[in-house]
DNA sequence: TAGTGGTCTAGACCACCTG
DNA sequence: AGGTGGTCTAGACCACTAC
């Protein structure tokens, strides 16, 4: 296979970078280039110029360089080979991925979210509950029950569970701005969740919330989400529509 | 909430470094430190030392500590925060993730896999499958349909279509190997996959094939592979039995 | 042989958190 | 004020690929 021909960037794509303020260089030149492998200015199969000169040309050191394009690579947007050089992975859909709230995914691909609070109760952890974020059996947790929608079209149920201390969380807060902003404003960030993606026939209940006739397929989702400190923040055991939503992502071989 | 006291690392964690061989330094230590967080030799909740102070007791760089540990990061066991320190994640289970096929999982549980070609045929290629694989809508392509199963119960239906110049590809190299090992053999590498989960009622057939009960629901996996050269290689539609098999993952937000 | 990415070093300065 | 991780520089040598 002969390698492409390479793709002289456009010279004004990295105009204007901020050398001085806050946002790393890196994080400009790479969000610059993934704009311009998703607009098509760099179309699939295209071969870009080897990292040590783009950096020359930048006047920027070359882990720095390396690093923007690694970005990239770790979005599954671009592949390297030694001796080859890098080139823009094929195929349509640049698809996103990774931790995001539902909400949020909603909002992105612009659709209206909304969400109705069907129960929010302090229970003694069950098992399950108690293993997942570290309490005692029997220790009180918030236990919170949504149904999401989008444009008015049921999408979700949502069951979560949260430590004692988020128990001031309102209703309100919770169908005004999503479980995840709100735990956001609160201070509490997540940084990694652990969860499982599986399916199986909903129950007659879960039909009649979700507006779908049984028996029907849903898709299922447990997470364990944990914050900055690593500690457990929130058990979320949800089930989903497969026809309204499902679950996109890349990956790339480590 | 007062930092965790800094644990000390085994002092004999980190002997018999190579510094000449091939494995990368950051390697090394990395793979080392997951070993002793996973064996819980580093619980939970514990902090390490800063990463300066760890770079000079192993004679190494900064940078090169500094990667070891973000390849954690970046795993989900571990978590950072400026002005703090790292501290290992919470939580039991530290699952695995990515780019792997059913086979491979499925040995790295001890389940035993086994497969049975259902189909092999040369067919010209439907419009979804060319718009995936960026090639003509009617060009010849390889189609596979494969039953899996593990420790003799049936796992999954996998289908998939791969441009014709895998098509000497044989039913003996896939029910021995596995796809993507039968493809590595030939010099192909998967380096990134886009796919989507989801999930629906499965057919009858479908439901005789997995030996369950109509009717049942189904996870569903649709997946294009990349090569190392960003080339489209293998476009599967699975579906899985979600009582034997779900798709668990450790997210982290960037 | 020439060109590419992969690794590693030895520093520097800064931003953020805690006391 | 002191300690932590976050960023950046300016080099060096090596491994792999192509011709």
């Amino acid at each position: 296979m002969t390698p492409s021909p390479e793709t002289a960037l456009p010279t004004d794509l990295f105009a204007d970078l901020d050398r001085n303020g806050p946002i790393p260089l890196y994080f400009q030149i790479s969000s610059r280039l993934e704009e311009a492998i998703t607009r098509g200015a760099l179309p699939a199969g295209a071969r870009l110029q080897n990292e040590i000169d783009m950096a020359a040309q930048l006047g920027l050191s070359r882990p720095t360089m390396r690093r923007a394009i690694q970005e990239l690579v770790d979005k599954g947007l671009l592949v390297r080979q030694r001796g080859i050089g890098t080139q823009v992975v094929h195929g349509p859909n640049p698809s996103k991925v990774g931790l995001s709230s539902l909400y949020e995914d909603l909002a992105n691909t612009h659709r209206n979210p909304g969400t109705i609070v069907l129960e929010r109760h302090v229970v003694p952890a069950p098992e399950f509950v108690a293993a997942a974020l570290g309490v005692g059996e029997g220790t009180e947790v918030l236990f919170l029950r949504r149904k999401r929608s989008a444009d008015g079209v049921p999408v979700a149920i949502m069951a979560n569970h949260l430590p004692i201390s988020f128990a001031d969380v309102t209703a309100e807060q919770l169908e005004r701005n999503g479980l995840y902003q709100t735990l956001r404003a609160r201070g509490t960030n997540i940084r990694v969740a652990k969860q499982r993606i599986s399916a199986r026939i909903a129950t007659e209940e879960e039909s009649a919330i979700l507006d779908i006739e049984s028996p029907a397929a849903v898709l299922t989702l447990e997470r364990v989400s944990f914050d900055n400190a690593g500690r457990a923040i929130e058990l979320g055991t949800h089930c989903y529509r497969p026809d309204q939503y499902s679950f996109d992502s890349t990956v790339v071989a480590r």
